[in-house]
DNA sequence: CTATTATCACCTAGGTGCGAAAGT
DNA sequence: ACTTTCGCACCTAGGTGATAATAG
Protein backbone atom coordinates (compact mmCIF):
# COMPACT_ATOMS: atom_id res chain seq x y z
CA UNK A 1 0.00 0.00 0.00
CA UNK A 2 1.60 3.12 -1.47
CA UNK A 3 1.41 5.97 -0.06
CA UNK A 4 1.91 4.63 3.28
CA UNK A 5 -0.58 5.41 6.01
CA UNK A 6 1.27 7.01 8.95
CA UNK A 7 0.22 8.98 12.17
CA UNK A 8 1.69 10.34 15.29
CA UNK A 9 0.02 10.34 18.58
CA UNK A 10 0.15 12.49 21.30
CA UNK A 11 -1.69 12.52 24.91
CA UNK A 12 -0.99 8.51 25.75
CA UNK A 13 -0.28 7.51 29.10
CA UNK A 14 3.76 6.58 28.55
CA UNK A 15 3.29 3.35 30.48
CA UNK A 16 0.05 2.24 29.55
CA UNK A 17 0.11 -0.84 27.18
CA UNK A 18 -1.55 0.14 23.16
CA UNK A 19 -2.46 -1.63 20.04
CA UNK A 20 -2.46 0.05 16.81
CA UNK A 21 -4.58 -1.46 14.51
CA UNK A 22 -6.23 -0.49 11.00
CA UNK A 23 -9.00 -2.00 9.22
CA UNK A 24 -11.25 -0.95 5.81
CA UNK A 25 -14.65 -0.74 5.25
CA UNK A 26 -16.20 -0.03 1.82
CA UNK A 27 -17.52 3.51 2.23
CA UNK A 28 -20.73 2.81 0.19
CA UNK A 29 -22.43 0.64 -1.76
CA UNK A 30 -21.32 1.02 -4.70
CA UNK A 31 -18.94 -0.72 -7.67
CA UNK A 32 -17.09 1.73 -10.15
CA UNK A 33 -15.88 1.97 -13.35
CA UNK A 34 -13.36 5.40 -14.67
CA UNK A 35 -15.10 7.04 -17.50
CA UNK A 36 -12.11 8.26 -19.94
CA UNK A 37 -14.24 10.39 -21.28
CA UNK A 38 -15.54 12.36 -18.29
CA UNK A 39 -12.11 11.28 -16.36
CA UNK A 40 -13.29 10.33 -13.39
CA UNK A 41 -15.02 7.51 -11.60
CA UNK A 42 -18.46 6.88 -11.98
CA UNK A 43 -20.86 4.41 -10.17
CA UNK A 44 -21.42 1.13 -12.29
CA UNK A 45 -23.50 -0.79 -9.92
CA UNK A 46 -24.35 -1.74 -6.60
CA UNK A 47 -21.01 -3.08 -4.80
CA UNK A 48 -19.78 -6.83 -5.01
CA UNK A 49 -20.57 -9.18 -1.91
CA UNK A 50 -18.37 -8.30 0.74
CA UNK A 51 -16.52 -10.34 3.44
CA UNK A 52 -15.61 -8.71 6.84
CA UNK A 53 -12.54 -6.69 6.42
CA UNK A 54 -9.39 -8.43 8.25
CA UNK A 55 -8.12 -6.56 10.86
CA UNK A 56 -4.01 -5.32 10.39
CA UNK A 57 -2.04 -5.31 13.23
CA UNK A 58 1.02 -3.25 13.88
CA UNK A 59 3.79 -5.13 14.57
CA UNK A 60 4.89 -3.07 17.13
CA UNK A 61 1.68 -3.92 19.24
CA UNK A 62 1.20 -4.00 22.11
CA UNK A 63 3.96 -1.47 23.46
CA UNK A 64 3.78 1.30 25.89
CA UNK A 65 2.35 5.06 24.66
CA UNK A 66 6.04 6.00 25.07
CA UNK A 67 6.55 4.08 22.55
CA UNK A 68 4.05 5.17 19.99
CA UNK A 69 4.55 8.89 20.81
CA UNK A 70 8.42 9.03 20.01
CA UNK A 71 7.99 8.51 16.38
CA UNK A 72 6.09 8.62 13.16
CA UNK A 73 4.08 5.22 13.55
CA UNK A 74 3.66 3.88 9.75
CA UNK A 75 1.28 1.08 9.08
CA UNK A 76 4.04 0.20 5.96
CA UNK A 77 3.02 -3.04 6.84
CA UNK A 78 0.16 -3.36 5.06
CA UNK A 79 -0.61 -5.79 1.96
CA UNK A 80 -4.06 -4.98 0.24
CA UNK A 81 -5.23 -8.03 -1.79
CA UNK A 82 -8.61 -9.00 -4.18
CA UNK A 83 -8.27 -12.87 -3.41
CA UNK A 84 -11.11 -13.87 -1.55
CA UNK A 85 -9.00 -17.17 -0.67
CA UNK A 86 -5.74 -15.42 0.61
CA UNK A 87 -3.62 -17.06 2.74
CA UNK A 88 -0.98 -14.76 3.42
CA UNK A 89 -2.82 -12.77 6.16
CA UNK A 90 -3.82 -9.30 3.91
CA UNK A 91 -6.06 -7.33 3.47
CA UNK A 92 -8.79 -8.20 1.57
CA UNK A 93 -10.71 -5.39 -0.69
CA UNK A 94 -12.95 -5.78 -3.70
CA UNK A 95 -11.31 -4.04 -6.86
CA UNK A 96 -12.92 -0.73 -8.17
CA UNK A 97 -14.96 -0.28 -5.14
CA UNK A 98 -14.10 2.90 -2.70
CA UNK A 99 -12.46 2.05 0.99
CA UNK A 100 -11.65 4.15 3.85
CA UNK A 101 -9.01 3.04 6.45
CA UNK A 102 -9.77 2.88 10.19
CA UNK A 103 -7.48 3.20 12.56
CA UNK A 104 -7.79 1.76 16.06
CA UNK A 105 -6.17 2.64 19.10
CA UNK A 106 -6.65 -0.44 21.62
CA UNK A 107 -5.77 -0.02 25.58
CA UNK A 108 -4.79 -3.19 27.22
CA UNK A 109 -3.82 -3.81 30.81
CA UNK A 110 -0.44 -5.46 31.54
CA UNK A 111 -1.89 -9.18 30.67
CA UNK A 112 -2.60 -7.66 27.17
CA UNK A 113 -6.11 -8.11 27.88
CA UNK A 114 -9.10 -5.46 26.63
CA UNK A 115 -9.59 -2.30 28.12
CA UNK A 116 -11.30 -0.34 25.94
CA UNK A 117 -10.87 1.38 22.46
CA UNK A 118 -10.96 4.84 20.33
CA UNK A 119 -11.47 4.80 16.54
CA UNK A 120 -10.18 7.51 14.37
CA UNK A 121 -10.86 7.98 10.44
CA UNK A 122 -9.62 10.29 8.59
CA UNK A 123 -11.51 11.17 5.01
CA UNK A 124 -8.49 12.14 3.20
CA UNK A 125 -7.56 8.92 3.58
CA UNK A 126 -9.71 7.16 1.43
CA UNK A 127 -9.22 5.10 -2.00
CA UNK A 128 -10.51 3.66 -4.94
CA UNK A 129 -8.76 0.05 -5.17
CA UNK A 130 -7.63 -1.69 -8.78
CA UNK A 131 -5.86 -3.84 -9.92
CA UNK A 132 -4.40 -1.59 -12.70
CA UNK A 133 -4.58 2.33 -12.73
CA UNK A 134 -6.73 4.04 -14.74
CA UNK A 135 -5.74 7.48 -15.06
CA UNK A 136 -1.89 7.99 -16.06
CA UNK A 137 -1.82 10.92 -13.76
CA UNK A 138 -1.57 8.89 -10.88
CA UNK A 139 0.55 6.47 -12.49
CA UNK A 140 3.01 9.73 -12.94
CA UNK A 141 2.32 10.66 -9.53
CA UNK A 142 3.22 7.19 -8.15
CA UNK A 143 6.69 7.02 -10.62
CA UNK A 144 7.41 10.43 -8.58
CA UNK A 145 7.28 9.74 -5.39
CA UNK A 146 7.69 6.33 -4.76
CA UNK A 147 11.30 5.36 -4.26
CA UNK A 148 10.90 1.30 -6.09
CA UNK A 149 9.80 2.92 -9.17
CA UNK A 150 13.08 4.86 -9.87
CA UNK A 151 13.54 2.70 -12.80
CA UNK A 152 10.56 4.91 -14.56
CA UNK A 153 11.36 8.23 -14.04
CA UNK A 154 11.89 10.45 -17.31
CA UNK A 155 13.39 12.95 -15.60
CA UNK A 156 16.78 13.78 -17.59
CA UNK A 157 18.27 14.41 -14.28
CA UNK A 158 17.72 11.54 -12.42
CA UNK A 159 18.88 8.71 -15.35
CA UNK A 160 21.91 9.74 -15.37
CA UNK A 161 22.36 10.18 -11.86
CA UNK A 162 21.14 5.94 -11.92
CA UNK A 163 24.09 5.76 -14.59
CA UNK A 164 26.75 7.17 -13.06
CA UNK A 165 25.48 5.97 -9.33
CA UNK A 166 26.15 9.92 -7.97
CA UNK A 167 24.55 12.17 -7.55
CA UNK A 168 24.94 15.72 -8.57
CA UNK A 169 26.76 18.28 -8.28
CA UNK A 170 29.16 15.79 -6.35
CA UNK A 171 31.27 13.56 -8.68
CA UNK A 172 33.74 11.20 -7.72
CA UNK A 173 34.47 10.26 -11.61
CA UNK A 174 33.92 13.22 -14.22
CA UNK A 175 34.06 10.76 -17.53
CA UNK A 176 31.01 8.73 -15.70
CA UNK A 177 28.72 11.61 -16.63
CA UNK A 178 28.98 10.76 -20.36
CA UNK A 179 28.19 6.82 -19.78
CA UNK B 1 27.47 -11.71 12.93
CA UNK B 2 27.30 -14.80 11.15
CA UNK B 3 26.25 -17.68 11.93
CA UNK B 4 23.64 -16.61 13.91
CA UNK B 5 23.02 -16.75 17.52
CA UNK B 6 19.73 -18.18 18.59
CA UNK B 7 17.78 -19.71 21.28
CA UNK B 8 14.75 -21.21 22.60
CA UNK B 9 13.37 -20.41 25.87
CA UNK B 10 10.75 -22.94 27.70
CA UNK B 11 9.27 -22.31 31.76
CA UNK B 12 8.54 -18.46 31.57
CA UNK B 13 5.57 -16.94 32.90
CA UNK B 14 3.49 -16.40 29.62
CA UNK B 15 2.25 -12.49 31.11
CA UNK B 16 5.31 -11.77 32.35
CA UNK B 17 7.32 -8.91 30.60
CA UNK B 18 10.97 -9.96 29.34
CA UNK B 19 14.26 -8.04 28.12
CA UNK B 20 17.06 -10.78 26.01
CA UNK B 21 20.09 -9.45 25.83
CA UNK B 22 23.65 -9.98 24.48
CA UNK B 23 26.81 -8.70 25.38
CA UNK B 24 30.53 -10.44 24.60
CA UNK B 25 33.09 -10.78 27.29
CA UNK B 26 36.88 -11.44 26.43
CA UNK B 27 37.56 -14.58 27.53
CA UNK B 28 41.03 -14.30 28.50
CA UNK B 29 43.56 -11.21 28.67
CA UNK B 30 45.32 -12.49 25.76
CA UNK B 31 46.11 -11.52 21.80
CA UNK B 32 46.19 -13.88 19.20
CA UNK B 33 47.66 -14.31 16.31
CA UNK B 34 47.70 -17.47 13.78
CA UNK B 35 50.29 -19.85 13.29
CA UNK B 36 49.72 -21.04 9.92
CA UNK B 37 52.54 -23.49 10.35
CA UNK B 38 51.00 -25.15 13.49
CA UNK B 39 47.31 -24.30 12.06
CA UNK B 40 45.87 -22.98 15.11
CA UNK B 41 45.85 -20.05 16.70
CA UNK B 42 48.60 -18.87 19.73
CA UNK B 43 49.34 -16.71 21.84
CA UNK B 44 50.64 -13.52 20.73
CA UNK B 45 50.89 -11.31 24.35
CA UNK B 46 48.60 -9.46 26.62
CA UNK B 47 45.23 -8.57 25.35
CA UNK B 48 44.55 -4.52 24.20
CA UNK B 49 42.74 -2.29 26.38
CA UNK B 50 39.12 -2.59 26.04
CA UNK B 51 36.25 -0.64 26.87
CA UNK B 52 33.13 -1.76 28.86
CA UNK B 53 31.56 -4.06 26.10
CA UNK B 54 28.18 -2.88 24.54
CA UNK B 55 24.82 -4.44 25.43
CA UNK B 56 22.54 -5.53 22.26
CA UNK B 57 19.20 -5.22 23.45
CA UNK B 58 16.73 -8.03 20.71
CA UNK B 59 14.53 -5.85 18.73
CA UNK B 60 11.62 -7.51 20.27
CA UNK B 61 12.17 -6.18 23.63
CA UNK B 62 10.38 -5.94 26.19
CA UNK B 63 7.47 -8.56 25.50
CA UNK B 64 5.76 -11.34 27.33
CA UNK B 65 7.29 -15.09 28.05
CA UNK B 66 4.33 -16.11 25.66
CA UNK B 67 5.91 -14.48 22.88
CA UNK B 68 9.54 -15.57 23.41
CA UNK B 69 8.56 -19.03 23.94
CA UNK B 70 6.42 -19.36 20.93
CA UNK B 71 9.58 -19.19 18.25
CA UNK B 72 13.52 -19.45 18.17
CA UNK B 73 14.93 -16.37 19.53
CA UNK B 74 17.47 -14.76 17.10
CA UNK B 75 20.22 -12.63 17.55
CA UNK B 76 20.22 -11.94 13.98
CA UNK B 77 20.39 -8.09 13.95
CA UNK B 78 23.89 -8.07 16.29
CA UNK B 79 26.25 -6.28 14.44
CA UNK B 80 30.08 -6.20 15.66
CA UNK B 81 33.08 -3.67 14.76
CA UNK B 82 36.34 -2.92 15.90
CA UNK B 83 35.89 0.56 16.09
CA UNK B 84 36.28 2.21 19.08
CA UNK B 85 34.40 5.28 18.08
CA UNK B 86 31.41 3.53 16.08
CA UNK B 87 28.37 4.99 16.63
CA UNK B 88 25.91 3.07 14.98
CA UNK B 89 25.58 1.21 17.95
CA UNK B 90 27.71 -1.97 16.95
CA UNK B 91 28.95 -3.87 19.74
CA UNK B 92 32.77 -3.11 19.85
CA UNK B 93 35.25 -5.65 19.87
CA UNK B 94 39.23 -6.21 19.70
CA UNK B 95 40.21 -8.43 16.13
CA UNK B 96 42.21 -11.45 17.07
CA UNK B 97 41.21 -11.67 20.81
CA UNK B 98 38.74 -14.02 22.05
CA UNK B 99 34.64 -13.63 22.80
CA UNK B 100 32.24 -15.44 24.83
CA UNK B 101 28.40 -14.21 23.96
CA UNK B 102 26.37 -13.95 27.37
CA UNK B 103 22.72 -14.03 26.83
CA UNK B 104 20.54 -12.10 29.86
CA UNK B 105 16.87 -12.43 30.26
CA UNK B 106 15.78 -9.28 32.39
CA UNK B 107 12.24 -9.82 34.14
CA UNK B 108 10.76 -6.72 34.31
CA UNK B 109 7.51 -5.51 35.66
CA UNK B 110 4.27 -3.87 33.78
CA UNK B 111 5.80 -0.50 33.60
CA UNK B 112 9.14 -2.09 32.44
CA UNK B 113 11.10 -1.49 35.70
CA UNK B 114 13.46 -3.96 36.27
CA UNK B 115 13.03 -6.95 38.45
CA UNK B 116 15.47 -9.39 38.24
CA UNK B 117 17.99 -11.04 35.58
CA UNK B 118 19.56 -14.39 34.88
CA UNK B 119 22.44 -14.98 32.28
CA UNK B 120 23.35 -17.52 30.52
CA UNK B 121 26.64 -18.86 28.80
CA UNK B 122 27.33 -21.22 25.96
CA UNK B 123 30.66 -22.43 25.89
CA UNK B 124 30.22 -23.88 22.66
CA UNK B 125 29.31 -20.15 21.08
CA UNK B 126 33.01 -18.69 21.90
CA UNK B 127 35.10 -17.35 18.69
CA UNK B 128 37.74 -15.31 17.55
CA UNK B 129 37.51 -12.19 16.55
CA UNK B 130 39.09 -11.40 12.91
CA UNK B 131 39.37 -8.54 10.63
CA UNK B 132 40.68 -10.97 7.69
CA UNK B 133 39.69 -15.39 7.92
CA UNK B 134 42.91 -16.82 8.40
CA UNK B 135 41.82 -20.44 7.74
CA UNK B 136 40.57 -21.06 4.25
CA UNK B 137 38.39 -23.86 5.92
CA UNK B 138 36.57 -20.94 7.60
CA UNK B 139 35.84 -19.45 4.89
CA UNK B 140 34.89 -22.16 2.81
CA UNK B 141 32.41 -23.36 5.33
CA UNK B 142 31.51 -19.62 5.57
CA UNK B 143 30.79 -19.58 2.00
CA UNK B 144 29.05 -23.00 2.48
CA UNK B 145 26.45 -21.84 4.83
CA UNK B 146 25.91 -18.22 4.59
CA UNK B 147 23.17 -17.59 1.57
CA UNK B 148 24.72 -14.21 1.03
CA UNK B 149 27.85 -15.97 -0.04
CA UNK B 150 26.15 -18.43 -2.68
CA UNK B 151 28.25 -15.73 -5.52
CA UNK B 152 31.34 -17.87 -4.06
CA UNK B 153 30.35 -21.68 -3.97
CA UNK B 154 32.35 -23.38 -6.34
CA UNK B 155 29.78 -26.73 -6.29
CA UNK B 156 28.97 -27.19 -9.56
CA UNK B 157 25.06 -28.21 -9.29
CA UNK B 158 24.60 -24.46 -7.19
CA UNK B 159 26.33 -22.84 -10.08
CA UNK B 160 24.24 -24.51 -12.09
CA UNK B 161 21.18 -23.79 -10.48
CA UNK B 162 22.29 -19.97 -9.92
CA UNK B 163 21.89 -19.59 -13.54
CA UNK B 164 18.86 -22.03 -14.03
CA UNK B 165 16.98 -20.06 -11.55
CA UNK B 166 15.14 -23.23 -10.37
CA UNK B 167 15.85 -26.40 -7.95
CA UNK B 168 17.06 -29.84 -9.13
CA UNK B 169 15.17 -31.99 -9.73
CA UNK B 170 12.39 -30.31 -10.43
CA UNK B 171 13.16 -28.25 -13.95
CA UNK B 172 10.27 -26.38 -15.32
CA UNK B 173 12.83 -26.23 -18.82
CA UNK B 174 14.91 -29.01 -19.63
CA UNK B 175 17.31 -26.70 -21.46
CA UNK B 176 18.05 -24.40 -19.19
CA UNK B 177 20.24 -26.91 -17.74
CA UNK B 178 22.65 -26.24 -20.38
CA UNK B 179 22.88 -22.72 -20.40
C1' DC C 1 -14.70 -5.23 -24.14
C1' DT C 2 -13.13 -4.72 -19.63
C1' DA C 3 -10.71 -6.39 -15.81
C1' DT C 4 -7.20 -9.40 -13.91
C1' DT C 5 -3.03 -12.15 -13.76
C1' DA C 6 1.72 -13.46 -14.60
C1' DT C 7 6.22 -12.37 -16.06
C1' DC C 8 9.66 -9.10 -16.68
C1' DA C 9 13.28 -5.40 -16.22
C1' DC C 10 14.49 -2.16 -13.05
C1' DC C 11 14.90 -0.47 -8.82
C1' DT C 12 15.92 -0.19 -3.15
C1' DA C 13 18.44 -2.08 0.61
C1' DG C 14 21.82 -4.56 2.38
C1' DG C 15 24.80 -9.07 3.48
C1' DT C 16 28.95 -11.87 1.42
C1' DG C 17 34.19 -12.68 0.48
C1' DC C 18 37.75 -11.00 -2.91
C1' DG C 19 41.74 -8.45 -3.80
C1' DA C 20 44.24 -4.30 -4.12
C1' DA C 21 45.78 -0.75 -1.39
C1' DA C 22 46.96 1.26 2.83
C1' DG C 23 48.30 1.20 7.53
C1' DT C 24 51.28 -0.31 11.49
C1' DA D 1 55.40 -9.16 7.76
C1' DC D 2 51.10 -8.83 9.48
C1' DT D 3 46.68 -6.50 9.90
C1' DT D 4 43.06 -3.45 8.36
C1' DT D 5 40.38 -0.82 5.07
C1' DC D 6 37.86 0.04 0.93
C1' DG D 7 35.65 -0.60 -3.48
C1' DC D 8 33.88 -4.28 -5.98
C1' DA D 9 31.04 -8.15 -8.11
C1' DC D 10 27.81 -11.16 -6.64
C1' DC D 11 24.25 -12.52 -4.06
C1' DT D 12 19.32 -12.41 -1.10
C1' DA D 13 14.93 -10.32 -0.62
C1' DG D 14 11.43 -7.83 -2.12
C1' DG D 15 8.78 -3.35 -4.00
C1' DT D 16 7.68 -0.83 -8.66
C1' DG D 17 4.92 -0.25 -13.27
C1' DA D 18 5.01 -2.09 -18.25
C1' DT D 19 3.44 -5.42 -21.05
C1' DA D 20 1.37 -9.43 -22.87
C1' DA D 21 -1.51 -13.13 -21.96
C1' DT D 22 -5.60 -14.68 -19.82
C1' DA D 23 -10.18 -14.61 -17.90
C1' DG D 24 -15.04 -13.40 -17.71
Amino acid sequence: MFPTLQITVKGLLPTASYSFMVDFSCIDNKRYRYSFHQSKWVVAGPSDAELPSRLHVHGDSPALGDHWMKQVIAFDEIKLTNNQLDQNGHVIVNSMHRYQPNIHIIVTDSNNDYICKNTYVFPETTFMAVTAYQNHRVTELKIESNPFSKGFRECEIEEIQALAGFRFPFSPLLKNYFL
